[in-house]
DNA sequence: AACAATTATTAGTGAACTCTAATATTGTTA
DNA sequence: TAACAATATTAGAGTTCACTAATAATTGTT
């Protein structure tokens, strides 16, 4: 049984609808129109296709609502452009409106997975802020005018230094570990 | 003046014909059909539009060639692929096929600005594998299943290759530059 | 209750992208 | 070179998703 077929676009109506019926206690074509970035048509013709696919309830000029079906697909969209936006604005410090632009384009083209990934991820490097002001820090300098040449390099050496070291214990046949957080 | 509105689709296309030419002599409308997933008279279809609007030279059963506006096009697109795959597979760890798979997706939806974020980004977490022994490597122990040693010492050395590349950019005077960011 | 304003739907169109089936061209080989 | 195989194009059609213009239904106001 092939699944449900269910476009980036048809995602993005579900999305929206999810949101808007998170904030307003009635779903209107005008408020997902302007939500989606289309003209109130093009909401009604959707509105007929996900219905007919079973993720809303939908009679023409009638209260609208997601199916539990719709719902799911719905918190899902929200969850993954929520991450995505997470890590752009969070680790890679992209502009707000700009990261919340490209979260839109992005969220559909990746599996639960790889969010998944994305979300250890994220999570791991706010913990590490913490533990090592190092690398993160330097990425927010790591601006092409901020960081000194010097700087860099003496950054790259360290590296080195600590890779070599690894390797040596690793042919060694040692466990290697991070000295600061044996475990 | 409207700059020319090349779809995601088109952008696809642009790259996948750049990719051919760089391995084969030759640019086959089969070839392209392959590479972009589609049937031959798609192919077809899609040739006429790209020349019609400059991206490729073409008449009909005869050789065809990207314009110079169209093999910068294909280029870009190419580099915010690996950009994004390198994310993938070297970051998060993600299987490098569903990697190149999801990489497809995420590619056009990702402007420059974001995209040289997050060059950088990997850069410099590649080089913190050395410098903070914690986010990296308890990042990778979140895997479910564990990277061997040998992928481990395989990839540590890969990371020094890497590292005294770029050391050697910058005592040369030089920009030092990712290959992620191949310009 | 009647009228105006707001909101929603229908009807008709069009662009982008895909397909299959049929046809044409080019290349190869006996 | 004639015939066959491989490659490419045309023709015609379908889906998805968007639009405008016109119409209808609902809601709010006097």
């Amino acid at each position: 049984m092939p699944e449900p077929a269910l476009t980036p676009t048809m995602e993005d109506y579900l999305e929206a609808i999810y949101n808007i019926s998170q904030g307003k206690r009635v779903v209107r074509v005008k408020n997902i129109a302007k939500e989606v970035g289309v003209k109130m048509p093009t909401v009604t013709n959707m509105l007929k296709s996900l219905c007919q696919k079973g993720f809303i309830d939908y009679e023409k000029h009638e209260f609208l609502e997601l199916t539990p079906k719709g719902r799911k697909v719905g918190k899902e969209i929200k969850r993954r452009h929520q991450i995505i936006r997470n890590f752009l604005t969070d680790i890679l410090k992209i502009d707000s409106a700009v990261a919340d632009e490209e979260a839109c384009k992005i969220e559909h083209g990746m599996s639960a997975g790889t969010l998944d990934r994305l979300t250890q991820f994220i999570d791991l490097a706010r913990a590490s802020t913490g533990t090592d002001p190092n690398w993160h820090e330097s990425f927010d300098e790591c601006r092409p005018e901020d960081v000194t040449p010097e700087d860099r390099l003496h950054r790259l050496k360290a590296s080195v230094r600590y890779l070599n070291l690894q390797i040596k214990r690793l042919e060694a046949g040692e466990e290697a570990q991070g000295d600061t957080q044996p475990r």
